[in-house]
RNA sequence: UGUCCAAUGGUGUAAUGGUAGCACAUCUGACUCUGGAUCAGCCAGUCUAGGUUCGAGUCCUGGUUGGACAACCA
């Protein structure tokens, strides 16, 4: 108890700030905002900047508005519009109204003539380059434009011809007027508009001039009344622009504050870099299940809680940070393991016959669905003479610690009998094509009357009731640790991981999987369905499932496995680094 | 050689002038009809030099290191 009170006092920065505003009767309530701008899907990261905007509010009774940062049509369309809105809902967010920065063209064009009118903003006919070259350097102060003393009468005139379209692209921009010399470079004269004759996704052709991103967000923010913009770092240098354009134009006072935007190790979280991922092939699709993205992790089978704990435990501060891939999986793990039911799965099958089971026969068997959930209940699963184990579940020539099935070494088959293997059946190549067992009809369900105890516990599959199914299992997309840092002449794709994906054919399921449900509903969005594979690690339904082809994915593997000196596929495979831990 | 931001175990994040705590990772052990889960435990930290103070991770100054800013992107 003592322990949650003095918990609920750790606070970070962000609700500091809003604790203390509250207090001094700032504002009666908070009111934030979530802004991605439409031009590529929300990834892991904007998860992190969602939890924080939405969930902040909720914490205090606030509100939470979804606005579209609108104002680039060259980049921006309404598939990610959509996207953007089905994602944030599956994460478990409902946004108080819904915005688009392209509202507030028309509001945002006056408050330009303001700013004109006040000798604040000027019409320069410099070229991209000019404006570039005269902009100065960190430690060189820039020069003034010809243009910038213009009168104001040309100006409000210049402007208005700008917004009937009379120029051309890049011919003129309205700049603010503040100080070419300024330390700061955001200060030196920044671009409000520029013109562009292109179709924006929500006001077509209505506009050939379009607001820049410091002109047009603080505007926004001002005109919902949002007390905390809360943005990533690197916008922590714009904020003295931000305040300025509110100060001078003198409207409701936004303010804006930063956090450190999430990296994770052994990924990329750039949109230009997953676009290209996607545009050139390396992923099949935005919602590929190795991106890092919100839809991609869903197909993944990753559910909104998980990922919302997991942006829980990261924390927010404004420090640079890196991120272990492995809190992501503990965090679903964790969630998983509560809810996932269990079903058995092999997935490199190897057949076994029980020697001394009678031909032709088969019983039910009771399994737990899941043993972190009574609800859940029981299933019964048929077990035959014939069966299906995991390939990596035998060894002929075991080590003293291997637990599993070997000559002689009495093992259970989970929720069935006790078996003992006897002989192996090769082929020419000497690879193992089938295993004779014995079993003890008194360990019926499991458990011997005598009390004896096994050491292992393998799943398994009855051959004559398995379906078929076909099984991705995923890796990570990038071999190293910060695929973004790569050496000269290399770049990120370098980097990738050529082992991601392997799919697995011919794997066999237990019969109730036959009848699973391809898809679900998780907070109004299609989500896949999850389960436990015992002693394999999460995996959940692919909608490239089809009637007598399921496909599933691997979500995660359990916390590796003590292999001892086994180099079967999965090791292989799915397990580089415990090749080299075993070798 | 400018302006701004930041430095706490391997990785994150608390401690708001008063015992440096928590989580993940790693490792050990216990238990188990999943080598899963669970439980217990180990290892490990305040960038640096001064200053203020009875007392500094915290305040001040210098240094060091990392990051952001020179798109008509956001």
């Amino acid at each position: 108890m003592q322990e949650t009170a003095s918990n609920e006092k750790q606070l970070n920065f962000l609700e500091e700030i809003i604790e203390q505003g509250l207090s001094e009767g700032k504002y009666e309530a908070i009111q934030t905002r979530f802004p991605p701008e439409p031009n590529g899907y929300l990834h892991i990261g904007h998860a992190k900047s969602i939890c924080l905007n939405f969930g902040l509010a909720k914490k205090y009774g606030g509100k939470t508005n979804l606005r579209f940062d609108d104002t680039n049509p060259v980049k921006e369309d309404t598939e990610y519009v959509d996207a953007i809105q089905e994602d944030i809902k599956w994460l478990g967010f409902e946004w108080a109204s819904i915005h688009y920065a392209s509202d507030y063209f028309e509001q945002l064009y006056k408050w330009a003539c303001v700013l004109i009118e006040k000798g604040l903003a000027y019409v320069d006919d410099q070229s991209l380059d000019e404006i570039r070259a005269n902009r100065g350097t960190v430690t060189e102060p820039g020069k003034p434009s010809p243009w910038r003393d213009r009168s104001v009468e040309e100006n409000l005139d210049l402007f208005e011809r700008m917004k009937n379209g009379e120029f051309e692209d890049g011919s003129k921009v309205l700049r603010a007027k503040i100080d070419m010399a300024h330390p700061n470079m955001q200060f030196r004269d920044p671009i409000m508009y520029r013109i562009l004759h292109a179709n924006h996704h929500r006001t077509g052709t209505k506009w050939c001039i379009y607001p820049m991103y410091d002109y047009a967000h603080g505007q926004s923010d001002s005109i919902e009344h949002i007390t905390h913009s809360i943005c990533t770092l690197e916008f922590d240098i714009h904020r003295p622009l931000y305040d300025w354009f509110i100060e001078q134009l003198g409207i409701w006072p936004s303010h804006q504050y930063e956090f450190a935007r999430l990296n994770i190790n052994y990924t990329v979280m750039s949109k230009r870099k997953l676009l290209q991922l996607v545009k050139e092939g390396y992923v099949n699709g935005w919602d590929d299940p190795r991106m890092p993205t919100i839809c991609g992790f869903r197909r993944r089978g990753y559910t909104p809680e998980s990922i919302r704990n997991f942006c829980e435990r990261i924390g927010v501060a404004k420090r640079d940070n890196v991120i272990d891939y492995s809190l992501l999986e503990f965090s679903l793990r964790e969630h998983l393991n509560k809810v996932a039911q269990r079903r058995m799965a092999v997935l490199d099958p190897v057949k076994v016959v029980i020697d001394n089971y009678p031909e032709g026969q088969s019983e039910m068997l009771t399994a737990v669905n899941n043993p972190e959930c009574e609800a859940d209940g029981t299933r019964e699963v048929p077990f035959g003479r014939e069966l299906y184990i995991e390939r990596e579940d035998f060894m002929e020539d075991a080590p003293k610690k291997y637990f599993r099935m070997t000559i002689g070494q009495e093992v259970r088959l989970r929720y069935a009998y006790f078996v003992t293997a006897q002989s192996v059946e090769k082929d020419a190549e000497g690879n193992i094509t089938c295993i004779h067992c014995t079993y003890d009809p008194a360990t019926r369900g499991g458990d011997a009357p005598d009390g004896r105890k096994v050491k292992g516990t393998i799943h398994w599959v009855s051959a004559q009731h398995a379906v078929d199914a076909e099984v991705r299992m995923f890796d990570r997309l990038f071999a190293t640790e910060a695929p973004d840092e790569a050496p000269e002449g290399k770049t990120f794709l370098d980097n990738l991981n050529p082992n991601s994906l392997t799919v697995l054919q011919g794997c066999k399921l237990e019969p109730a999987l036959a009848s699973t449900a391809i898809s679900t509903e998780e907070n109004g969005v299609k989500a896949p369905v999850r389960y436990q594979f015992e002693r394999m690690g999460y995996f959940c339904t692919d909608p490239d499932s089809s009637e007598g082809h399921l496909v599933f994915n691997r979500s995660c593997r359990f916390t590796l496995l003590f292999l001892p000196c086994s180099f079967s596929w999965q090791v292989k495979a799915f397990c580089p680094q415990v090749c080299l831990w075993t070798d």
